[in-house]
RNA sequence: GGGCGCAUGGCUCAGCUGGUUAGAGCGCCACACUCACAUUGUGGAGAUCGUAGGUCCGAAUCCUACUGCGCCCACCA
């Protein structure tokens, strides 16, 4: 035993561990009728993706309620695989071509698709390998991704299912168009971020008289070149007289007329709004209405294109200084002002979206939200922290049509075939047709687009179990238990899953959803690359372990708030994993293995134990069922403190220090060996590495910690009465102590005391407990005086139903202790002063419940005595 | 424009359905390495709980307004 060195060292346990775990399947969970179900679907980190502190924090939470529920009895699943991730991984396979000097174009698409792969087979289990280094014991042979071959069908499926209800339509419409990606993007794919842009003055002049103009404001000049009408509010005055007239569109010279239309903001700008139907969804629906021409002017990749004149080939934000300029130089840029705006950044890539004209696919929304706004306002889905539920469901109510299609390569195919020969519509199909339905003709083609990523990912928690199919496990795991995210993936995921799952399923994907907090750096940024302000949870593994790591996570991450880290912060779970491992190497040093029946659970009567022992176990199971509370309730950080503060500050501080002189007493033996080994139970989830290696060199039964019951909680082992004796001796032990730090006395001279106490129950428990007393508090004797009367040369102190004294053998500075006393006196009745206006207060006593009364009184008198007592001694001080 | 969150000791935060002598971790001060741990121990200092009102016998806790910070949503050209 004596081999344990002092420091815990990470390192050399964990990945020792896990590979015991993996290797006895110990994370497998199987269908088991004779077991409740638990399971977790995770969610599918990106295959590109490397672990930072977001997945450290969603996976740990993951895997405290995986492994606290598979120690409940429970047959906990949890799920584990990646996402294909579309644009995200094309991209960043395409860089790895540009290196090469190569565009996608050059290889095909075929041989693309090809690069992607081995690039998933090169890099793409990276993630996972760190999430075994965080200790996720995910089922990993059941490990899922959303382009296997089982997956794909599951797309197709759910794609023609909808496609045969009439929920998917194509549609010639403004969407957000990422040039650099070069694909569409849904509305949730292209957040609002604020720009500081200008609002630019433009002079359109008339058609029949070129001196006069109607000024419009823009923010966006360059889509002029497409304007095809110019729009005002028909109550307008400035422009009444105006409506109908014809203008001339500067640069391009087109004829455009002056509108009139109510959408039109009066007050914005100069009140008249240059109309670019084909670059702006207002815009859009005005050309819509009035019957305007649609003019595209940009390539799709942001380049002004044909329809531009001589800014053809121009970049966007290249053309529109040069437009500027050609205005300017013309007269017709009446003013810049500076102007606040937001646009649609992609969020993948992060270059400013345009709006922009082009035929994609589309899911009707609105029959798909109406069953899952349903299964939440019914509670069969609930939100924790509850506010989340008021935002899935805003979004709910004002849902929009969902733009599926993109125009990239890696990803599923949509499954719509065209004839080539009768050029019919498209029809839809899991398996490509062997003929036309209308002509018989073979000559069949596949749209050339994929599906959102986000297509595939809403099935997951289903086609992650073969679905269609009506698997087994599909049945028994499916509803899942919980979902854990983080709240910028409500409306692109979870909101989605639970609308794929009534529809698909006619069943809720989970019952819980737990959003976590974003974990952001000390100042409150989120944590990204290019702010250089990432703490990469591999370092953290390094230098203090992943027990430390979850800990400090897990302790600070009150529930859904934000999460501010910094370096340091991580110290607190790496002393805590110490602090364990040191009490632990304690005890171990100290068993009697002889004493120690490992398959008792109960093991003494309680009346047998001394107050020491009855203390620590009745504040153990106190502790305990707290913590089974807090871990209902998703009150990580409670139950993780909870856990800390008993350990350290109880277990370690308190009771291992009382019972080390008779350390090696059967009653002290047993009872310190089955709090540890219960503690470490409890503290499984939590840091499962420290936790397991530790027990495995304990007396214990079974094969590893991980799949031992949770503790039993004993509840007829909590005794509030002994809890509150046991107060009464620590309450003196740390008063003598402090009188020590009064006199200046050195730790290492011994202090003689004596005590008055009150009651004969008090008098009994110090008789009692002498030894201990005198031993925590360094004492060289200890009287128990039969008068309440000030020996002399002491210092005194009132602890409750206790009067204190400590000998003093030095010159006593009178004026001092006078003045200690005197500010003692003086916080007691402060105490009994608000108290005594409580009770005076008649409403009081009439509307307060009778308990609160009763312990206002209580308070009162309880401390009134002591301070008569306090007053009495400083008397005696005087004379 | 709409919505949400947060303001508690030097720092970072707990404090659940209102009744606590307002807690913790870090930091700070003093003392202590013969005794499992200096990634430690003991003791201590330090908070009228953002501001102003209100409800209530009673508010850090509920309500209203305001201020500051942060976030989300939105077709403000």
């Amino acid at each position: 035993m004596n081999d344990l060195p002092t420091r815990y060292n990470p390192g050399e346990t964990e990945d020792k561990w896990y590979k015991f775990w993996e290797e006895n399947s110990l994370f497998s969970a199987k269908a088991n009728p004779a077991k409740k179900p638990f399971s977790i679907v995770i969610p599918p980190p990106n295959v590109t993706g490397i672990l930072h502190m977001g997945h450290a924090l969603n996976n740990t939470i993951q895997d405290i309620l995986i492994r606290y529920h598979r120690m409940k009895g429970e047959e906990a699943l949890w799920m584990p695989g990646t996402d294909h991730a579309g644009i995200a991984t094309q991209n960043v396979v395409e860089k790895a071509l540009a290196k090469e000097g190569l565009k996608r174009q050059d290889l095909g698409r075929e041989k693309f698709i090809e690069r992607v792969w081995q690039w998933r087979e090169d890099y793409g289990s990276t993630i996972i390998r760190q999430l075994k280094k965080l200790g996720a014991s995910c089922d990993w042979q059941r490990t899922r991704f959303t382009m296997d071959e089982e997956y794909s069908r599951a797309v197709k499926e759910a794609f023609v299912a909808l496609w045969k209800k009439g929920l998917i339509y194509q549609d010639n419409k403004i969407i957000n168009w990422c040039p650099r990606c070069q694909t569409a993007l849904s509305d949730e794919e292209a957040p609002h971020r604020d720009l500081q842009g200008n609002l630019y003055y433009l002079k359109y002049p008339f058609k029949d008289n070129p001196d006069e103009f109607v000024v419009v404001a823009t923010t966006r000049p360059e889509t002029m070149l497409g304007d095809t009408a110019v729009a005002v509010n028909p109550k307008d005055k400035r422009y009444k007289k105006f409506t109908g007239k014809t203008l001339i569109l500067p640069l391009i010279d087109r004829e455009i007329k002056i509108i009139a239309d109510s959408m039109v903001d009066k007050k914005f700008g100069t009140g008249a709004v240059k109309v670019t139907p084909a670059h702006d969804p207002n815009d859009y629906l005005l050309g819509k209405k009035h019957r305007l021409e649609f003019v595209n002017v940009m390539y799709p990749d942001g380049r002004m294109n044909e329809n531009a004149g001589d800014y053809k080939d121009m970049d966007r934000f290249e053309a529109r200084e040069v437009i500027l300029e050609d205005l300017k130089e013309k007269g017709l840029l009446e003013k810049v002002e500076p102007h606040a705006l937001s646009a649609g950044h992609c969020y993948r890539c992060h270059t400013v979206v345009e709006p922009y004209l082009s035929r994609q696919w589309f899911v009707k929304m609105k029959p798909l939200a109406r069953p899952a706004i349903e299964a939440v306002k019914k509670g069969k889905i609930k939100f924790h922290p509850q506010r989340w539920t008021k935002v899935y469901l805003n979004w709910m109510e004002n849902i929009q049509d969902w733009c599926i299609s993109r125009q990239i390569w890696w990803g599923h195919r949509l499954p719509l075939w065209y004839c080539l020969d009768c050029r019919k519509e498209a029809f839809a199909s899991v398996e490509k047709p062997a003929s036309c339905r209308v002509c018989k003709s073979t000559n069949l083609k596949q749209d050339e687009d994929v599906l959102d990523t986000w297509f595939s990912s809403w099935l997951w928690p289903f086609a992650t179990f073969y679905w269609p199919q009506e698997s087994p496990d599909l049945k028994y795991f499916y509803p899942t238990s919980v979902l854990v995210t983080a709240p910028e993936i409500i409306f692109f995921w979870v909101a989605r899953m639970v609308m794929a799952g009534l529809e698909f399923r006619q069943d809720i994907p989970f019952k819980d959803v737990y959003i976590h907090g974003t974990v952001r750096d000390i100042e409150g940024k989120k944590m990204s690359k290019s702010l250089g302000n990432i703490i990469d949870p591999l370092d953290i593994i390094n230098e203090y372990g992943a027990d430390a790591l979850r800990f400090s996570l897990i302790s600070i991450t009150a529930q859904g708030q934000d999460v501010f880290l910094s370096k340091e912060r991580f110290e607190q779970g790496r002393n805590f994993a110490n602090k364990i491992w040191n009490a632990s190497r304690f005890i171990l040093m100290n068993l009697e293995p002889a004493d120690i029946k490992v398959d008792l659970c109960v093991f003494f009567k309680k009346e047998d134990l001394d107050i020491i022992n009855r203390w620590i176990l009745s504040r153990f199971y106190s502790v305990l069922k707290e913590v089974y509370k807090y871990l209902e309730s998703y009150k990580f950080n409670e139950a993780a403190n909870t856990l800390y503060g008993f350990f350290w500050h109880e277990f370690c501080d308190w009771y291992l220090e009382i019972i080390k002189p008779e350390i090696k007493n059967k009653h002290h033996q047993v009872v310190m060996y089955k709090i540890l080994e219960k503690f470490l139970r409890a503290i499984h989830p939590f840091m499962p590495f420290i936790s397991e290696e530790i027990w495995q060199r304990l007396p214990h039964q079974g094969q590893s910690i991980m799949v031992q019951p949770r503790p039993h909680l004993q509840e007829d082992l909590i005794d509030k009465k002994t809890e509150k004796e046991a107060g009464h001796i620590f309450s003196l032990i740390s008063e003598i102590r402090n009188l020590r730090g009064v006199i200046g006395f050195k730790p290492e001279q011994k202090l003689k005391a004596a005590i008055y106490p009150h009651t004969k129950e008090i008098k009994k428990l110090l008789g009692d407990n002498e030894s201990l007393i005198m031993n925590l508090a360094r004492l060289e004797s200890l009287e128990i005086l039969d008068s309440a009367r000030r020996p002399a040369g002491t210092l005194s102190a009132v602890i409750r139903d206790i009067d204190l004294y400590l000998y003093f053998t030095g010159i006593l500075d009178a004026a001092l202790e006078q003045a200690r006393i005197r500010d003692k006196i003086g916080e007691l009745t402060r105490f009994i002063a608000s108290k005594e206006a409580k009770l005076k207060n008649a409403d009081f006593i009439k509307r307060a419940p009778r308990e609160v009364v009763d312990k206002a009184k209580e308070d009162r008198e309880k401390i009134s005595g002591e301070l008569k007592r306090l007053e009495k001694m400083y008397d005696e001080l005087l004379q």
